[in-house]
DNA sequence: ATAAAAATTTAGACTAGTCTAAAAAAATAT
DNA sequence: ATATTTTTTTAGACTAGTCTAAATTTTTAT
């Protein structure tokens, strides 16, 4: 039985696993935890005699299939309960990860079951984001961030980053949401800002927002 | 704002308050909590500080307005899950004592609400015990345990202690539900087992079991 | 190849919560 | 009224998680 706070680095760590095949550094973690070095290097000890991740020393720390597979059930959890918000109780997008922070937590598998029953089996969360199965098994949707993309590209909104509140205000009010059709009509050299096309109206995103949108590839 | 086992100790407290007018003993909270006294003594201090409760030593303590207040905020948190689990999840009343004393903790002023909602305001939970409202208001329903009554009571079960899953799972298979009607037949004076009518059926219940069924007086 | 800079680990301290054992106070019995 | 028992508090230690500061290792720059 893990901890809420070994849970919670055990989540940071999948997350930076997935973005790069690399070992993740203590100082990613650090980062991503809002802690300091000192302490990830006492935590990742402590995860790794319990097998949940490989650690050498100076080095960085991989996951194990075993601490893979925790760090999904907590994702389900997750995003599970960021469903049954925004279904259920009506809250919107932007209102619900930092609850969902809490609930993913609660240590009850059958009542994840009868949740995910309840919710008619959901594929994917209010902000797009893959909900994996009761096996841990997750359907990664082939995207890439929108900044990435070239002037021409034509596609669909598959997800976007869902932890910041402002962030999601805003594509709430300009109609970039999931599944909606996208184009990117230009790209300005000077500060990477993008000439979109969405929710057949044009405007001009920030570099900093076509990061967190995931579209279609 | 309070920790988690801040929160327990403080339920805990209001609960040993409520039945008895007097302080509450180090001992008796300490049994409660299944911790052990000198725990006791160093939490009371804790919640003293903060004026949760006030508390003199040797003596025992008395919870505060402000103590009182926030225990009811976490029995009215408790209440409403157990209701979502059963109403909505269509959880049995004996499964959910456990899953809801860890979502009680769970930080969200707009959750309850909206929770509170979702489940239509309903004013007691599964198991017929009140749920305090928003204001921490809570009618406490006149009722005293089966066992206290005499031979020839005639009434209705109002609720019944839910911490206890075999006994949760042995009312139901007997029909002793919040709401049935109940009449009490005859007491035995060895074991003081009852001998009792409910769901329309004769039986003999024990003492115990006696003693965690309130009913309307 | 060596020096400087950056990243990581270790050492030691702190808080929250818990425990056991001992001391002190209160309650009870003689 | 005194002695015994019970209850409560204190003292000191332990674990989980965190921090700062110092030591060590690795990386980068010259
Ligand atoms: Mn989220
Ligand atoms: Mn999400
Ligand atoms: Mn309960
Ligand atoms: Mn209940």
């Amino acid at each position: 039985m893990l901890s809420f706070t070994e849970e919670n680095y055990l989540k940071a760590i999948y997350h930076l696993s997935e973005s790069g095949s690399k070992a993740v550094l203590t100082n990613e973690i650090a980062e991503a935890m809002s802690t300091k070095a000192a302490s990830v290097t006492d935590m990742i000890k402590k995860l790794s005699t319990k097998n949940f991740i490989s650690y050498e020393k100076y080095y960085g720390v991989k996951i194990s299939r075993q601490g893979k597979s925790e760090a999904l059930m907590i994702i389900r959890k997750h995003r599970l309960w960021e469903t049954f918000l925004v279904e259920k109780l009506l809250f919107n997008w932007d209102e619900v990860h930092d609850i969902a922070e809490q609930l993913e937590h609660i240590q009850s598998p059958l009542l994840i079951q009868k949740l995910d029953e309840f919710l008619g089996f959901p594929k994917s969360d209010p902000h797009g984001e893959p909900i994996p199965d009761k096996n841990g098994k997750i359907s990664m949707p082939s995207s890439m961030p929108l900044h990435d993309q070239l002037p021409g590209y034509a596609g669909s909104i598959v997800s976007v980053k869902d932890s910041d509140s402002n962030l999601l205000k805003y594509l709430n009010r300009i109609g970039a949401t999931p599944g909606k059709k996208i184009r990117l009509l230009a790209k300005e050299e000077y500060d990477e800002s993008l000439e979109i096309e969405v929710d057949e109206k044009r405007l001009t995103i920030s570099k900093a927002v076509a990061q967190n949108i995931l579209v279609a590839v």
